[in-house]
DNA sequence: GCAATCGATTGCATTTTGCAATCATTTGGA
DNA sequence: TCCAAATGATTGCAAAATGCAATCGATTGC
């Protein structure tokens, strides 16, 4: 009756179980660095996401606080993506995993650009993007 | 004719081609933080990873080149498994998703206290810890 | 010999994914 | 007012991946 319904309690484990798949943290980036926000705009990445499975990931990633979800103000029918503060906090593993992949895949080098110009302002460029991203998505703040 | 394998040649992505599912990243994990170098060893752990998708995720590993096959001396039925550079470079990345983990999901304590104890010994613990596993994976070195 | 162990494969039911078509609702313009 | 376009999804269905147990041939240790 009290099982968990995770795998295993382990840090990696555990991060897995939320965004271990080929999908979700590609949506995380395009709120990051494209500034995607609706649901159509997800479908124009170059990866190619079907409407199913962006449904299911934002359905998810809603109901475990990574994101949230508004009503567009000006368009009834439109909603609004918004990154927590619990999702900003996947830039460092998103722009890890960003240099990983520079130094060991075939990397265009376009879109290699912001995560070298990340790395080249040194550590705390990743935190003032984070400082931006809440301004972006969390509220005004005073 | 020239079509990539990938469904893009972004870093995130990429990343995510290799080892965005639920399995790779703790097999790595195991090799680094439990020592574990024998399919046998793999199999005990606490998420339970069944023999075809271990057997699968090395031999995966191992095209890649994350993961060295090699036969052990002693014993010829028994293959050791190794880390690469690029493997070994996965570390950083792993570091960060027990980071966010940590703060943000119900991780075991025990299983917490590694990663801890590498946070509060500041950023160079993570490269010492590779230092350590090229000692381990790698060859001997003079 | 012979049981135990090695890495790995097979068979099969279940689940997830990929892909296209479609949905009901709302918006914007004529 | 009407109607096409756009909104966030849902559905149907084939294909692929996964989970699970049984099993494989080869090798080891006794």
């Amino acid at each position: 009756m009290t099982s968990s319904p995770f795998r295993s309690s382990c840090p990696i484990n555990l991060g897995l179980e939320v965004f271990g798949d080929k999908w979700t943290l590609l949506i995380i980036r395009d709120m990051m660095f494209a500034g995607k926000r609706h649901f159509r705009e997800f479908l124009t990445s170059d990866e190619g996401i079907s409407t199913n499975i962006l449904a299911d990931r934002l359905a998810m990633l809603t109901r475990v606080g990574i994101v949230t979800r508004a009503g567009d103000p000006s368009h009834r029918l439109k909603a609004i993506y918004s990154l927590t503060e619990k999702g900003i906090q996947l830039l460092p593993v998103i722009a890890q995993i960003s240099r990983w992949s520079r130094s060991h895949m075939p990397v265009d080098p376009t879109l290699a650009i912001t995560g070298e110009a990340r790395d080249r302002a040194g550590p705390d460029a990743v935190e003032a993007q984070m400082v931006a991203l809440r301004a972006m998505h969390l509220g005004t703040g005073s």
